[in-house]
DNA sequence: TGCATGACAGACT
DNA sequence: AAGTCTGCCATGC
């Protein structure tokens, strides 16, 4: 494994990665959300962490995180600082100086969604 | 080994 | 109300 995450972290990040993909075309998350779903609420910057690790694997669309507030605070790292607007605008979600407009008619809660049924 | 640093968030002042 | 501090925990130097 050319990734440096050890055994104990992988499922950490391993979940962080499958809610992620679960995340709807068109639809936005927060790190905290995510944190708190997966039962470790003061974590989010550990799932920022595992985000960064996120571009080594396929299908997980990072651009579909950012903070609580709709902020795209991730874009540098990217492989351009446009990317991940430019994805989300392909979403139909659109993005002003890197805040997301009508940010919570776009926000997916895992808490919620995940729940349901 | 110790200290600073994050794609954060919430508490505190 | 806005700025600061703290928890989180893996990494890098």
């Amino acid at each position: 494994m050319p990734i440096s995450i050890n055994d104990k972290h992988r499922d950490f990040f391993d979940s962080v990665f499958e809610i992620v993909k679960l995340i709807p075309s068109g639809r936005v998350t927060s790190y905290g959300a995510i944190a708190k779903y997966l039962g470790s609420a003061r974590s989010s910057r550990m799932v920022g962490w595992a985000m960064n690790a996120s571009h080594k694997f396929p299908n997980i669309p990072a651009h579909r995180v950012v903070n609580r507030i709709g902020m795209l605070t991730g874009k540098f790292h990217f492989s351009s600082i446009t990317e991940m607007e430019e994805k989300l605008f392909d979403e139909g979600i659109k993005v002003e100086k890197d805040q997301i407009q009508d940010f919570t008619a776009h926000f997916w809660d895992p808490m919620i969604e995940l729940n349901i049924g």
